[in-house]
RNA sequence: GUCCCGGUAGCUCAGCUGGAUAGAGCAGCUGACUUCUAAUCAGCAGGUCACAGGUUCGAAUCCUGUCCGGGAUGCCA
């Protein structure tokens, strides 16, 4: 498939505006001069003017020249006088530059006038597929696979609004062990009554259920091993204190260390203990549930054994497999559909599962992979362990079906670029698999792994409920959109005026409640991890959904009462002038729009756009505060004000809609 | 052991492809609602950017080492 040609729209980007006058004027200088062009940046502080070139100081180094004088012969050529203020040359040799106050407002009225907030196409379009979200299926989708979807689902939104071919893949686990827990479930304790109404729910008390019985053998079975770590442990650590008594001052910093190291273990050791013996007790309590337990003593095995006779084709087991996916799917497609999330594919690992003895195959014969210890391997350079393909056994790999989807996303798509939106635990991985796949043959594309921390809780330790449970992502967003209600309704009571009537309340919730959930996510760097709080996320003030919100909310009070048809003002808008320093701020903010969107993309990092509208939120907050919109002093300044209002609230709109948030018309 | 990620204000975090005096929000203190929505705005105070070296005209940012925290580490995904 050839990608569309994508019409050229004029671009408001002021920084390749920039660099566009400089590499006329470097290109006679000096012959690489690309990476001088990435040192020009927006001003850091508004007394150095609006962007500053750095180029000057390395510049000179290089070709011998003092820095300032440098400025100075760049100065001289460079044909911006159009558009800028003479160019001021500061300190060791920096260049300020200061945009002419009216250029400024002449872009805004332009912007006004364009449906695409001045954002032009990428100039070479390419292909990306975008893999993320990715739950297992059949298992209820919990608060860890929040970020995965929400960081995927903004990328795949930026790609595509600059104008780049984007093809999303939710790679569903539709093959794993929890389908052997069905299916053992389903054999055993199904109640077919239930089954028949509510077959997602019976699917999923049959999950918990055999979770249940499973945890309690397996906990029994791992008490006698866990006692006598416990009992090696506290030996080992005793022996350690014994040495130390009589250890000279070097060695016993590093027996202290390993002291700790090992009373540190035997917390942990202890607390699994703790944690399997209640999982015991919590059977055992129920007379009738212990006797099922014990009924069903080889239930570990036999859930293997029923998924292993599933891969193998087992008629039976892949009927009941056919019968559950279409259930399990639908159940996850409810809580994309409140998330505003879809996909164009929906190829889970059940989908791969012909090919992959054609992918070892080929390995194999290639010599890609070799046996060793009875597994095939791929080995690769640059680690320790290789890449295991094909187990002992004969079953394939996690890594076995991740090679078979790069072959057929290669065949049906070929993109440029493919990138894997997953937890950064499993970054070892995708390096060994985009080494495997370079070798293979696709060492042209690029493989990304977007990968992100974990959301913790006020513990420093990764969310959980209190007793210790992941937490479910259908309650996280209820609770969400529940506190949002609170809000409002707080908000309102200040508010006599202010007459919403409940539905539009809840609407308001359920909106602000969503946005403040993913935009907590998507403001925070992604490679980090976070704290995850309701009342930080829903706080009115700094980086949150609900601020952002206002501002939109805010302009279109004005709008109404002003009694001001949007899109008439806008055609009807001549020119705009921008005598506040507030207005040329905001103005100016407005114009980094496009660049905002490029820089997310640099490193693929949604914050960088989320951190632009709370920079052009706060700028906003600070223009409303001191410029009269609709009793402006003069019909001008009215017009001015208006545009940027109007600007404002268009860019936010759809800032937040490429993080996949909504917005609000009053709040 | 090896490898990967992190350590920035009391707390939660931006900034990290080197740039001028390190930024927000919360918490603390002070002010501003007869006003286009105060779900706001203005101000004060708060820092050895973990530590030590190095590269550089210039380092929170790059390199090396140390300490602390998290993660991965041959047949789970």
């Amino acid at each position: 498939m050839i990608p569309l040609p994508i019409p050229a729209r004029r671009s408001m980007n002021v920084l390749s505006r920039l660099q566009a006058a400089f590499q006329s004027v470097l290109e006679n200088m000096v012959p690489e001069h690309g990476p001088y062009l990435e040192m020009i940046r927006p001003a850091q502080d508004a007394r150095f003017g609006d962007y500053q070139a750095n180029m000057a100081m390395p510049l000179g180094k290089k070709i011998g020249l003092p820095p300032r004088e440098v400025a100075q012969k760049i100065i001289d050529q460079l044909d911006i006088s159009n558009w800028c203020e003479t160019p001021e040359i500061a300190g060791p040799g920096f260049i300020n530059l200061k945009l002419k106050t009216d250029w400024i407002a002449n872009e805004l009225s332009t912007m006004l006038k364009d449906p695409n907030l001045g954002v032009s196409s990428a100039a070479a379009p390419k292909t990306y597929i975008l893999d993320y979200s990715s739950p297992n299926v059949a298992k209820p989708m919990h608060v860890g696979h929040i970020r995965s979807t929400v960081i995927g689902d903004s990328l795949a939104r930026i790609l595509r609004f600059v104008g780049h071919r984007v093809i999303t893949d939710n790679h569903l686990g539709d093959w794993g062990t929890q389908f052997g827990m069905i299916i053992y479930g389903y054999k055993h304790f199904v109640d077919e009554e239930r089954y028949k109404r509510t077959p997602i729910d019976e699917l999923g008390r049959l999950y918990r259920f055999v979770r249940r019985l499973m945890d309690y053998h397996y906990s029994q079975a791992s008490l006698p091993d866990l006692s006598s770590q416990i009992f090696k442990l506290a030996e080992q650590a005793k022996q350690k204190e014994e040495q130390l008594e009589g250890a000279a001052k070097p060695d016993a910093k590093k027996l202290r260390k390993e002291l700790a190291r090992l009373n540190e273990k035997r917390k942990d050791t202890q607390n699994q203990l703790a944690k399997a013996e209640q999982l015991i007790q919590d059977v055992e309590q129920d007379e009738s549930l212990l006797q099922v337990a014990n009924a069903h003593s080889g239930i570990n095995q036999a859930v293997l054994n029923e998924t292993a006779d599933l891969h193998a084709g087992d008629p039976t087991n892949r009927q009941l497999w056919d019968e559950f996916l279409p259930a399990c799917r639908d159940d996850i497609q409810k809580i994309y559909q409140r998330l505003d999330i879809d996909f164009d594919h929906e190829l889970g690992e059940s989908f791969y599962q012909p090919w992959l003895g054609e992918v070892v195959e080929e390995f194999k014969s290639r010599g890609l992979a070799t046996e060793s210890d009875g597994a095939l391997c791929v080995f690769l350079d640059a680690f320790d362990s290789p890449m295991i393909i094909q187990k002992r056994d004969g079953a394939f790999l996690y890594a076995t079906t991740d090679l078979a989807t790069i072959r057929y996303r290669m065949q049906k798509w070929n993109p440029d670029v493919v990138l894997y939106v997953v937890d950064h635990r499993q970054h070892e991985h995708f390096a060994k698999l985009f080494a495997a796949a370079d070798v293979w043959g696709y060492e042209q594309t690029e493989f990304r792994h977007v990968a992100f921390g974990t959301v913790m809780g006020p513990d420093g330790k990764p969310y959980k409920t209190r007793s210790g449970d992941t937490v479910g992502l259908e309650g996280l967003l209820d609770e969400a959109v529940q506190r949002a209600r609170s809000v409002v309704d707080q908000n309102l009571e200040k508010s006599a005026d202010l007459k919403f009537e409940e539905a539009e309340r809840q609407q308001i919730a359920e909106v602000v409640g969503l946005g403040a959930l993913k935009y907590a996510d998507l403001s925070q760097n992604r490679a980090s991890d976070y704290e995850f709080s309701y009342d930080k996320m829903l706080a009115l003030k700094g980086n949150t959904a609900p601020y952002l919100l206002y501002p939109y909310a805010r302009v279109n009070g004005i709008f109404a009462k002003g009694e001001i048809d949007s899109s008439t003002f806008r055609q009807a808008v001549k020119g705009l002038t921008l005598d506040r320093d507030q207005e040329r701020r905001l103005g100016l903010l407005l114009l980094r729009f496009e660049n905002a969107l490029a820089e997310s993309l640099v490193d693929y990092t949604p914050n960088t756009l989320a951190n632009y509208l709370y920079e052009l939120t706060a700028g906003f907050g600070q223009f409303y505060e001191k410029c009269k919109v609709l009793e402006a002093e003069n019909e001008t300044a009215r017009q001015t004000r208006l545009a940027l209002c109007d600007l404002v609230r268009r860019t936010l709109k759809t800032g937040l809609s490429l993080l996949g948030i909504d917005v609000v018309e009053r709040m």
